[in-house]
DNA sequence: AACTATTTATAATC
DNA sequence: TGATTATAAATAGTT
């Protein structure tokens, strides 16, 4: 339509295909927003000149992207589908993971429990024997441990005391020696037997404030009495 | 264009519009066949009729997957992003959640381990003592309910003994005096006595075979002892 | 679905 | 670009 007939080919000069570009542009999104009114129809239409302009036509009653996802249901052709079933997949076999990490906690506390005299309702002979025995011998470790590392630390605690009282000693004697004034001897303000240490541990003050960091910090402050841990 | 002038609003003959959408969409396409070759431009048309019909044209050169592709680029709309996005973020709570139960996991095992007396290197006297002391008291909680478990088993026994001899001498009673027939006597071959269950129940063989049925059944055959579970 | 009178789109031109 | 216009193309109403 126009002064003459025209081929059907790719205009090569580059400001008739602009020019055409644009009045034809125009027309179709014209005719495109009669179709959508006319007959009531969805239409979007993107389109880019081939020197890279974009525009596009999207009927009103919707928006493109819910155009593009009906067209996917339609079309059957699922543009992004591989990475989003791969997800579904992968949160699937996440919430698997998750569901078994409860039940297992749940079992570990319900034994921690049971450990600490608690739920034992559900246990036969057989079970409540096996955990006294267990308990029994659990203890006499523990109580084992806890001799040993007082010893240790009373050992330390003399082997310290005793370079400091030398130390001191070879101060006085020093002090002595160059000034010949008269010093008072060292002050002994804490137990040096392991008597002591041993009494301190069993109900007495801190005495030891070297204390061992936590490697699991979100479970200090509750171990061996609370388990309020969430989820799970 | 026509044999007469139509405004431009919606069809109410379904028919008619019908028709209508059918020859106004074929003359969009091939506008837009002619566009595309004319002026080298790159087009999607996706379109909906009123009863849901689908069409959609695209030109030669692409495909609309990679059409949205640059029209996402262009418009800044993300077409998908709600939905993977809200994935993404889903997942990585997931992953939270997982690292959590993981570490809750890892500390349950090892307060059962220090609960068995092991793993109690990085524990100092105030951490030994109050898990001696709370070993101490759980297996004194256990052993009374085990005592008490004996002690109502055997006291059920001997009830049932007691009504199974009763009847017995009953059947007895009522056989002589029917027939004046004399019959063995009732014979004993279980112990009956508190104390003989007890000595059973503290290393002898399996008495009392009525199991309670495992509330855990994943954990169930490594309790007190082994904690070979998986994940975590 | 074909026809055709008419409207509409647009190619060429300014 | 934008307006004009002669003409091709599209299509509304009809068959």
């Amino acid at each position: 339509m126009g002064r003459g007939k025209i081929e059907i080919k790719k205009i090569e000069n580059p400001t008739n295909r602009q020019v055409t570009y644009s009045k034809r542009r125009t027309g179709i999104m014209k005719k495109a927003k009669e179709l959508t009114v006319l007959c009531d129809a969805e239409v979007s239409i993107i389109m880019f000149s081939s020197t890279g302009k974009f525009s596009e036509y999207c009927s009103p009653s919707t928006d493109t992207k819910k155009i593009f996802d009906r067209y996917q249901q339609v079309s059957g052709i699922n543009l992004w589908s591989a990475q989003y079933e791969a997800r579904t997949t992968f949160i699937s076999e996440m919430q698997n993971n998750l569901n078994h990490l409860k039940q297992i906690n749940r079992n570990l506390r319900r034994e921690i429990r049971q450990r600490m005299g608690e739920d034992l309702d559900g246990m036969d002979i057989e079970e409540l024997r096996g955990l006294e025995q267990n308990l029994d011998e659990a203890l006499k470790v523990v109580r084992n441990r806890k001799y040993h590392v007082i010893s240790t630390q009373t050992d330390t605690y003399k082997k310290k005391l005793k370079n400091s009282q030398e130390a001191h000693r070879n101060l006085l004697h020093e002090l002595e020696m160059r000034d010949d004034h008269p010093v008072y001897g060292f002050i002994e303000d804490e137990p040096t037997s392991y008597e002591g240490a041993l009494a301190l541990a069993n109900g007495g003050a801190h005495m030891y404030s070297f204390r061992v960091q936590p490697s699991q910090p979100n479970l200090h402050g509750m171990r061996y009495g609370s388990h309020d841990l969430r989820l799970g």
